[in-house]
RNA sequence: GCGUCGGUGGUAGAGUGGUCAAUUACAACAGACUGUAAAUCUGUCGCCUUCGGGCUACGAAGGUUCAAAUCCUUCCCGACGCACCA
């Protein structure tokens, strides 16, 4: 396949979404060289599901795979047992083989949602550097002075106050920068948090004799309360998320973040995002914008069909107000209290919360459009019901 | 090994004998409004309750006390300092 060195969108892949490039005159002379270059991106397994924050850098790397370049992904099996104290103040736990094991199984098939699996190079970082001996990490730890390492910002505020650094976490980048050398990197792409240990490649690249890695690092993504996107804080949507699901997720997100959502989770060009920042400006509902937005999203992951029946279902259901076509079904016994039911099947956690529900004129009866104002209410017949908002259940009576 | 400080609800982080089911912030939930599951405003936010209250919770186990998240003892876990490293 031959590569393609077009300008433009070559310029595109190297500012949309991109917090920086190092070094760019000479990344940019490569990719215009017409030669396959060997673009590199590590993924720690240590959550099971990959939301859009991860997606970027994948996004990025398959931007290049679609330009003819090489991807080749590094499972970092091995280095998430050591634990990336790069986005962290504190030293993260070691993850056991186990729970990566857990992690990995699907991770595969996500990461074919953005990937060209089937033209990616797919490592296990695990399979070199368990072979290193002590001999030859002391020849890799040579690579790095003390003072280099402390350099890194978040190691210095850590001395500062006095917490605890382990050694095993200076290791860290030493072994993402060995992985460089072993996979003969030209490209290493990752989240801007990275940008200690991709920059590390650099360095051990050169300890070892190679041409050192060009980097490009990618912006990191706000999730939908608006704080920094991350699996611990559950204000993410992943890539598997349903669509309707999806759908409203996006739709929930700040609408400040609008443009910065469509530039690192959208295909849509960098012109037209700026041409949609002007007509918020000039007065159009971002809403709107924001629905294109969702629909963009769902159908990257669930393709165009998918896309159009979330935005129906949004649409009906919230803007509208209509019942949705689908709904959770869950069976109760005539004469039962509905508490009971509810309870029985998880849609409520306690009795607390279901007094609240009532007396907050949380529950509505959708067959006769009436509010349920009896925390004792008893099931006869069958029922739909609405729970806040976004909660639908339907009851069925045996 | 010695010493010092610390372990609190989904998170951060107050509280150092009763007024503590525990300030506050964030997250979450509900209502109003709306342009959306945005923003804003209001309310809720351990479990059970006949709504009087009851029960379980502040690392674990004991103890002191009329009364403990708060004091004492032991233990577990963590951090830091000292020692050690020429």
């Amino acid at each position: 396949m031959k590569v393609i060195t077009d300008e433009k969108i070559i310029d595109e892949i190297l500012s949309k979404g991109v917090e920086d490039v190092f070094v760019k005159e000479h990344l940019k002379k490569q990719l215009m060289s017409g030669k396959v270059l060997r673009i590199k991106l590590g993924i720690d397994p240590t959550g099971p599901k990959i939301h859009l924050g991860r997606a970027i850098p994948l996004r990025k790397l398959r931007a290049f795979q679609d330009l003819g370049h090489k991807a080749v992904l590094i499972v970092g099996d091995f280095t998430a047992t050591i634990g990336d104290p790069s986005d962290k103040l504190e030293k993260r736990p070691m993850l056991t083989t186990n729970k990566i094991k857990e992690n990995m199984k699907d991770y595969k098939k996500q990461i074919g949602k953005i990937i060209d699996i089937k033209k990616a190079e797919f490592v296990y970082n695990s399979s070199w550097l368990k072979k290193l001996s002590m001999m030859e990490t002391s020849i890799l730890a040579e690579s790095f002075s003390l003072q280099q390492m402390s350099k890194r910002r978040n190691f210095q505020d850590r001395l500062e106050k006095d917490e605890e650094i382990s050694l095993r976490e200076l290791f860290y980048p030493l072994m993402q920068g060995y992985d460089s050398v072993a996979v003969k990197s030209d490209v290493e792409i990752g989240g801007f948090d990275q940008l200690f240990n991709v920059k590390a490649g650099r360095t051990i690249q050169k300890h070892y004799g190679m041409s050192e890695q060009d980097i490009l690092t990618v912006q990191m993504l706000e999730g939908t309360d608006g704080r920094k996107m991350s699996t611990s804080w559950g204000n993410v949507i992943t890539i598997v998320d349903e669509p309707n699901d999806m759908y409203g997720k996006v739709m929930s997100v700040k609408d400040e973040l609008l443009s910065k959502y469509f530039l690192l989770c959208t295909d849509i060009p960098m012109s037209q995002i700026k041409d949609f920042e002007k007509k918020i400006t000039d007065g159009m509902n971002p809403k709107d914008f924001k629905m294109g937005l969702a629909y963009e999203i769902v159908k990257i992951y669930h393709g165009e069909k998918k896309a159009k029946e979330a935005e129906t279902n949004f649409v009906n259901t919230f803007s509208k107000k209509e019942i949705p076509d689908e709904m959770e079904e869950i069976k109760g016994n005539a004469g039962e209290s509905l508490v009971d039911v509810l309870l029985n099947k998880k849609v409520l956690t306690s009795k607390g919360e279901w007094r609240r529900l009532v007396e907050q004129n949380a529950i509505h009866d959708l067959e006769n459009d009436t509010r349920i104002t009896d925390v004792n209410y008893k099931v006869e017949k069958d029922l739909t019901l609405k729970i806040g908002k976004k909660r639908f259940i339907k009851i069925i009576v045996k």
